[in-house]
DNA sequence: GTATATTCCTACTAAACCGATAGGAATACC
DNA sequence: GGTATTCCTATCGGTTTAGTAGGAATATAC
């Protein structure tokens, strides 16, 4: 139950594998190829790519194209929230559909529920939302 | 993200539908056919029967066959943790697959989201192991 | 200006999972 | 015997997941 995709972990494998490199780098942020980062995290090459052109549309990473080219960190792992990583891959959470509007649902029954996955939905995001990258890479 | 399958859902709203029932009885435990919550509910009749046999593994629900038969809650709606119907359905809180045995991953960096992926199975397992059906409702 | 290394874009695919549905056997009441 | 119910097994279409394939665009190095 509530298993993250492997779209997810890889996603954050990559990222804990730039902010590593930040972490012991004594010049500013550095850069690393997908091809480097998906055989140094064991992911496969061509999938990474596009794992790691949604976190560049979502603002997480910065790319730069050709020889020497490569991603890297578009903030300080102080500053990325791990839930901003879940969203941007997986989108928001959301245990049920009817979680968005407030619209009562057609039966009585339905609505008692829909509080319960409220808490759950808080749970999960409070938690998410309470980590960095740093934590992760500090853990 | 995290989205909850309608077996769990349905199922939650069979037994907050038993629970109910008994709220109002005053002759104990009261019990209903599979056919009419799932009427009452808006549930497909015969997927329903499906959930409600594997509540009844789990020793959550009792049942009785034949004509007058049907389902009630196998202990008060006070004592019903939301975890156990939930594992019940669909398995043990589990995000990422390597959680269970503590054996460290090849890479090294796999082991630093690890500790992450724990966390979050805690907060959700905290939610879920801290709500019983009775509060669900009283919402 | 050619070779090379990289991001970026689009399309495809095999397999698993989800959400049911179908048909009936077993059982209990009347 | 008739009827209402649980219980069992099998099937099935659709969606999602997890990846693969092929190449276009772009930047550096020589």
């Amino acid at each position: 139950m509530f298993s993250v995709p492997t779209k997810t972990q890889y996603g954050i494998r990559a990222l804990v594998h730039l902010a590593r490199m930040d972490a012991v780098s004594e010049t500013g942020p550095s850069s690393a190829a997908s091809a480097e980062i998906a055989r140094a995290e064991g992911i496969p090459s061509k999938y990474l790519e596009g794992i790691l052109g949604q976190l560049k549309t979502a603002g997480l990473v910065l790319s730069e194209r050709g020889k020497n080219g490569g991603y890297r960190l578009a903030k300080p792992a102080s500053a990325m929230r791990m839930i901003e990583i879940v969203e941007a891959l997986e989108g928001k959470v959301k245990p049920v559909g009817c979680l968005d509007d407030s619209a009562v649902c057609a039966q009585g029954d339905c609505c008692l529920p829909r509080i319960f996955w409220v808490g759950l939905k808080g749970a999960i995001d409070g938690y998410l939302g309470s980590r960095t990258l740093l934590d992760v890479i500090q853990a």
